[in-house]
DNA sequence: ATTTGACCCTGCATGC
DNA sequence: TGCATGCAGGGTCAAA
């Protein structure tokens, strides 16, 4: 379940093996992911010069050519770097093979994932024109919070993992956000004071950037392909926690569930 | 307009 | 041991 962190880890890990390196075959094995693989894939890509990898919320932009593919890893997604001769496992959607025997390899058991062609620019995409500040852009403040939440009845924790608010915040990471922030996620949004907007903010950067921060020590596993890059072994308060201990009174953690998501939380923490 | 819910898919944990 | 069931999750779209 790729969140924001690990997707801007696998861009960092895949970039130095793909830019400026031209593509000499793409393989696909399986072209039914969330939507199907583009049919001139194959053609569009073959000798091409891959430009430098981005990132827009949880997508990846890979400038190919005149072109841009738009990669998501939706839930069971992965990207790693293999070598020529290793042979594909299942769920091994789709291979760009670049010189020096490189290969970047998808992996998507579930297929919720998808690579497509970038609709004009980033900003006219319409899978991206809506999208929300990027959390750790200056954008992102718990004034917009505040604002945008001003006569909201939605509960606070998925007003937070609304794209168009602020992008990335899945519910791992909206959950932690939270606990750290002291907020209940079941509050409504439009009845959250600035003040604690301010404090949630700061906590969504926190939470995000040490992810990435302890992405970065994992960025080997995109080369050697031992392990895959999921959740990281950062230390979690409250996701999945459900009935255990809180780590900081020693109540015990409720679960309740919020847009269809689970959403671990502290009732004496969190108000 | 805002909010809710179904759907896509497979692996894994659980219970019989 | 095998089987059925439920859950997990991001994004999209339809319905309330």
């Amino acid at each position: 379940m790729p969140e924001l962190p690990e997707v801007e880890t696998t861009r960092r890990g895949i970039a130095p093996y793909l830019q400026g390196r031209e593509i000499r075959e793409v393989i696909v094995r399986e072209r039914r992911l969330r939507t199907p693989v583009p049919v001139d894939l194959e053609d569009a890509l073959v000798g091409r010069q891959i430009g430098e990898p981005g990132r827009r919320a949880k997508y990846l932009t890979i400038p190919v050519g005149t072109r841009t593919l738009l990669w998501h890893l939706g839930m069971s997604g992965s990207l790693r770097i293999a070598r020529l001769g290793e042979l594909p496992k299942k769920h091994d959607h789709v291979d760009l093979v670049v010189d020096d025997g490189v290969i970047l390899r998808y992996h998507d058991p579930r297929r919720f994932g998808f690579v497509d062609w970038l609709r004009g620019g980033v900003s006219d995409d319409p899978r991206l024109a809506r999208l929300g500040p990027e959390p750790l852009s200056p954008d992102f403040d718990g004034e917009r919070l505040y604002r945008l939440s001003r006569g909201r009845r939605l509960a606070v924790k998925p007003f937070l993992m609304d794209n168009a608010v602020v992008v990335g915040v899945g519910n791992i990471y909206a959950a932690e956000a939270l606990f750290l922030a002291g907020i209940d996620p079941r509050r409504p949004a439009g009845r959250i004071a600035g003040e604690r907007y301010a404090r949630l903010a700061e906590a969504v950067r926190e939470v995000l950037a040490a992810a990435i921060t302890q992405g970065g020590t994992t960025l080997r596993d995109f080369v050697s392909g031992v392990g895959e890059p999921g959740y990281f072994a950062q230390r979690l308060n409250v996701y999945g926690r459900a009935g255990e201990p809180c780590r900081r009174c020693g109540g015990e953690l409720r679960n309740v569930t919020l847009g269809q998501r689970a959403s671990v939380f502290c009732p004496r923490c969190q108000s």
